[in-house]
RNA sequence: CGGGGUGUAGCACAGCUUGGUAGUGCGCCUGUUUUGGGAACAGGAGGUCGUCAGUUCGAAUCUGGCCACCCCGACCA
């Protein structure tokens, strides 16, 4: 019997991480590029997560008062111009409709019925909404108007990378309007918490909470909350995003109503998270065998396999696996009955099982003829190696697998906690904060770096020196006051800093 | 947009220097034996060699144009 290689996936994080992570795709089926560069197709086990985190997170929109709509794929060029930093941040990646029909040439199809306007296909949504709001908002009793889009959008981005930049994605755009602007900042908090708390609570992604400086602020925007992950090569990802507009939409759009003591413009956030959060999990969690899958998200939970040695086999094995994956789904975890796949294809065992592994299903449970026999099924966790398994009681697997998913969850949220914990540091001079940022094999950088936690006092220009220099960025000012720190000495300009901000390369 | 590289079967690649009519591994199909951790054997299907032109009796191979993709840089919520 040949052995396989020790790792599913070549080559290891260790090894080379850009690659590692674009073999977990494949590997796990998740997504290919498509024929047209800087697009990709989403692939059921792909999509199986994106649906889930769409369920969750659309719930508790709709729980802190928000509705659906949809608004057009296409915009008119001249509703971006309307706000300066707005075009000016989104002008070079967009990927412009100028004609209407197409017409045959010389055996060629070419474009023909030239627009009098060119449209935009939406890079995102602030302009064209911004229109809509100043139709619908006539008076103050018209606010706060709550509104959420789950749609694609595109970005023609020059070098792109599945699921973590790509030209067209999948997100969802919050877009609301306030009467004054304490509410308005009200609901950027709020829906930068719900950010935080999913990705904690669901992506078990530890998130550091905090908001944007000038230089990395949102085309706009007058303030930009972010929600920073560290992933298993140190670097940091932007997950999520709410944004406080202040009046800049509205009076560019007209979002003008009448207040209580006369005309007055709208106040406006905007907040967004994409299918980007599917190579956060990706980085945050898979291993060497491929992607690692925290219960709350997986497509599939648990994955029974018979094991039938002989065709005799088949029928009670089968049997005793229907069944266990009935009682199983009369389970619930966190509300939901527990999703549970039998595969019961014509398959070497062995080949199954490293699917399964690959894909990154929490739960494995093989049940052969010598289970029937002494009543138990052999099960494997995901957060656990390859050949960790338990042989466990029948009865033990349904009444103990609520526990187990929330266990693994739990760990899998420890475990990034840690690896974050480990990679943190205070950093007190430009020397060491050099250091920590230069990688010792300049030629085939290894991993290394992680957030540097200093003061800082820099602006625009600082920022963009240093990013030129190291390719650091400051990645937020924290919310939470123990990272944040008592006030010092900035590191780069000497000046007095309030407190300490995250150094990271990013994504 | 600059610098470098690569286009040969679904995927990964060899063949090219020295022109002679298409190969290997994985995957796929059929059969037999297998099956508690990536099975073995036998047989089989699958390619206008990125594209257009040139040289030649003859081009995957040599020459030139074009196209696409990848890496590095620039750019990038």
């Amino acid at each position: 019997m040949a052995k396989g290689p020790k790792n599913a996936i070549q080559p290891s994080r260790e090894e080379n991480f850009p690659e590692w992570y674009q073999q977990v795709v494949r590997a796990a089926d998740l997504a290919e590029n498509s024929e047209v560069r800087g697009c990709m197709v989403i692939k059921p086990w792909g999509y199986g997560l994106w649906e889930n985190i769409q369920k969750q997170l659309d719930k508790w929109f709709k729980d802190t008062g928000h509705k659906n709509a949809y608004f057009p794929l296409l915009i008119p060029v001249s509703y971006l111009e309307k706000e300066a930093t707005h075009v000016e941040g989104f002008a070079t990646e967009c990927a412009v409709v100028t004609h209407h029909r197409l017409e045959l040439k010389d055996g060629k199809m070419v474009p023909s019925g030239e627009l009098t306007e060119p449209y935009v296909i939406r890079p995102t949504s602030e302009t064209i909404i911004g229109a809509a709001f100043a139709r619908w908002v006539q008076s103050y009793r018209d606010l706060p108007l709550l509104i959420n889009q789950w749609a694609n959008v595109m970005r023609w981005e020059m070098r792109p990378r599945l699921f973590l930049r790509t030209a067209e994605f999948l997100w969802q755009e919050g877009h609301t309007a306030h009467e004054t602007a304490e509410e308005a900042m009200v609901e950027t908090a709020r829906m930068h918490e719900v950010y935080e708390r999913f990705l904690t609570d669901h992506l078990a992604v530890p998130v550091i909470a905090g908001e944007k400086t000038e230089a990395e602020r949102f085309p706009g925007a007058l303030n930009t909350f972010t929600v920073e992950a560290m992933v298993q090569d140190r670097k940091a990802i932007q997950a999520g995003t709410s944004h406080f507009l202040g009046q800049n939409f509205s009076k560019a759009a007209n979002i003008e109503f009448e207040g209580r003591d006369g005309r007055e413009f709208a106040w406006t956030t905007s907040w967004g998270v994409s299918t980007r959060l599917i190579g956060t999990l990706l980085m945050a969690h898979s291993d060497d065998d491929g992607l690692v899958l925290p219960p709350r998200v997986a497509p599939t939970q648990v994955v029974i396999v018979p094991v039938t040695p002989k065709p005799e086999h088949e029928e009670p094995v089968f049997e005793a696996c229907d069944t266990l994956a009935r009682d199983l789904r009369s389970k619930s975890f966190h509300g939901e009955s527990i999703t549970v796949e039998v595969d019961r294809r014509d398959l070497g065992g062995g080949t199954k099982a490293w699917e399964w592994i690959k894909k990154g299903v929490p739960v494995r449970i093989e049940i052969g003829p010598r289970d029937l026999e002494k009543g138990t099924v052999a099960m494997t966790r995901r957060d656990r190696g390859p050949k960790e398994k338990e042989f466990v009681p029948n009865a033990d697997v349904v009444t103990g697998i609520v526990a187990t998913l929330q266990s693994i969850q739990d760990n899998l949220l420890a475990r990034a906690l840690q690896f974050r914990e480990e990679h943190t540091v205070e950093i007190e001079s430009m020397d060491e904060f050099r250091k920590f940022f230069t990688p010792e094999n300049a030629d085939k950088p290894e991993i290394h770096g992680g957030f540097a936690l200093v003061h800082w006092a820099g602006g625009v220009e600082d920022e963009e020196a240093l990013q030129k220099e190291l390719k650091v960025t400051v990645r937020c000012i924290p919310k939470d006051a123990e990272l944040r720190g008592s006030s010092g000495t900035c590191i780069y300009t000497g000046k007095p800093a309030e407190g300490r901000v995250i150094f990271a390369k990013s994504y």
